[in-house]
DNA sequence: TAAGTTTATGGTAAAAAATACCATAAGTAA
DNA sequence: TTACTTATGGTATTTTTTACCATAAACTTA
C-alpha cells in the first residue's frame, strides 16, 4: 500500500498523493416509523456545534476500517437497538462547505420500521431524540433537508409500485386497510378502497393469514403477512 | 475548525477524531456514447498497480476542496473534451477493501453523449482509451464492474420511462427510427415500429423539425429535437 | 332481539393505456 | 416504370386502471 507514485488512475498529479486522503466520510439516516396510522421520521437535537440545539439526521463518522453499509447499521442499531433492518442507500453528499470540521462526504440512507413494538425514545436519549411526522419536518443542521428530501422521494415511488420495501412500515401480521392507510398517508391522496384491495391480491408475495383481527367493533379483517420466499430479497 | 471535542454527532469516540480523517474520495464515471446505432462505454486501460493492464471506468480522486459532482465532470472533460454534459451520480461504494493505496470510498456516475461529432479518440489516451459495446464490457478492475451494472441498470430504467435523458445519446436533430433503434440496443428488445411512434407524438418535449433526413436511399424521415423548454431541466 | 354503525369484501361497468397488426405514402435505385 | 425500403397513419383487440355499487360480517346500543 505504498502512496509514493503520483500517478493514480493515470494522471499527474502536482500535488503528494497523501493530501488527497483527507476525507472524513459519515453516514445520516433517515429512520422512518410507522406508529398507528402516522410515519415518522427520527431526529436528533444536537448538543454541540455546530448547528448545537439544530434537529439533524442521526448519523455518525464512518471508521477508517468499517464498510459504508455497516456504519448506517451500526447508527440505526445504537439508536433503536433494532438489527438486521436494510439499510437503503440514498446518495452520496459532497457539498466541500458542508461541515465545518473538515472535508466530510456523507451517505444518506434510509430505514423502514415498525414502531408498536419498541419504545420510541432509547435509553440515554430521552431528551434529544424525537419522532416528527413526515409532513412536518423542521429544518435540519447541514444539508440534512436535502437527505430526507429525497429520502421521501424513494419512498413515495416505492409505495407507488408496491414494492416489499412498504410493508417493513407495519407490523408482521397487519390488515390491507392498514397498508392503505399507511400509503395514503405518505402519498397523501386517497386511493379507492376497493380498487387497492384487488391490486394487492394480485401479488404474490402477500399471504393471506388464517386468523382475523380481534378487539375492533366492527366487522374483523383478514390478516396477512409478507411471505419473505417470495420478494427476491 | 477544531477537531478537539471526541463529541461529533453527539457520540464519544475512544479514538481521536482526525483518525477519521484519513479517507480519500473518488469518482468513477460510465461515460456511454451512441456511435451510428451502437452503444458504448468508455473505458481505460490501466497503466498503474494495482490493476495495471486491466481494464477500468476512468476516474480520479477527488480534490480536498473540490464538489463531487464537479470532479466527475472534471474527469469527462478531460476525456472527452466535452462540457456542460449533466453527470448522474449512481451512488457511493464504499467497500473496505476496494482500493489499495489506502481507503478510498468512490461515487459513480454516469453520463450520456453524442459521439459524432469528436473522435473517440481523444489526444494522448490513443492507446488507452477504447469503447466497448454496452453488451460486451470485460471483467474490470476495483469493483467497477458492479458500478457499471448499476448505471446500465439506470440507463434502462429511464429508457422504459422515456425520460429527456435517453435523447443526450443521439445527436441534436434525430429522427424516430434512430431513437427506436438505439432503445431496442440498449434494452435488448424489439418495440413496435408505429405504436413507439405514437407514444413518442404525445411526449411534449419532442418536437418536428420542418427538415427531413437526407442522403438515405429511401424515404427520408422527419427530423426531431428536443424542446429544452419542456423539460424541466 | 332488533336496529344501527362500521368496515370487509366481491362484483360490474366504463375509461384509459398498451399492444397487435394492416394499409398506404414517399422517397431511392435500377 | 417497377422494385424496394422506410415513413406514417389508422383500426381493432387486449389489458390495465378507475369509478362505483351491493352485500356480508362483525360489534354496539336500545
Amino acid at each position: 500500500m505504498s502512496r509514493e507514485s503520483a500517478k493514480h488512475y493515470g494522471y499527474d498529479y502536482n500535488i503528494p498523493l497523501d493530501e488527497f486522503f483527507q476525507f472524513g466520510i459519515s453516514v445520516d439516516c433517515v429512520i422512518i416509523g410507522h406508529l398507528k396510522g402516522k410515519v415518522k421520521v427520527m431526529l436528533i437535537k444536537r448538543g454541540a456545534e455546530p448547528f448545537k440545539g439544530k434537529w439533524a439526521l442521526p448519523g455518525d463518522l464512518v471508521y477508517p476500517n468499517e464498510e459504508i453499509d455497516v456504519a448506517a447499521k451500526r447508527v440505526l442499531t445504537e439508536l433503536t437497538g433494532l438489527k438486521n433492518i436494510f439499510m437503503n442507500q440514498i446518495r452520496a453528499f459532497g457539498g466541500v462547505e458542508r461541515h465545518s470540521l473538515g472535508r466530510v462526504v456523507t451517505v444518506g440512507y434510509y430505514a423502514l420500521i415498525e414502531l408498536d413494538k419498541f419504545s420510541p425514545k432509547p435509553s440515554g436519549w430521552a431528551e434529544d431524540v424525537s419522532w416528527v411526522e413526515i409532513n412536518e419536518m423542521p429544518n435540519l443542521a447541514f444539508d440534512h433537508s436535502d437527505i430526507y428530501k429525497e429520502a421521501k422521494y424513494l419512498l413515495k415511488e416505492s409505495l407507488k409500485k408496491t414494492t416489499p420495501q412498504g410493508f417493513e412500515l407495519l407490523p408482521e401480521k397487519f390488515t390491507l386497510l392498514q397498508y392503505l392507510q399507511m400509503t395514503e398517508y405518505v402519498l397523501g391522496e386517497t386511493i379507492d378502497k376497493a380498487n387497492f384491495r384487488k391490486k394487492l391480491k394480485a401479488i404474490d408475495f402477500l399471504k393471506p393469514l388464517p386468523e382475523m383481527e380481534s378487539n375492533v367493533n366492527h366487522r374483523p379483517a383478514k390478516l396477512y403477512t409478507l411471505d419473505k420466499n417470495k420478494t427476491n430479497y
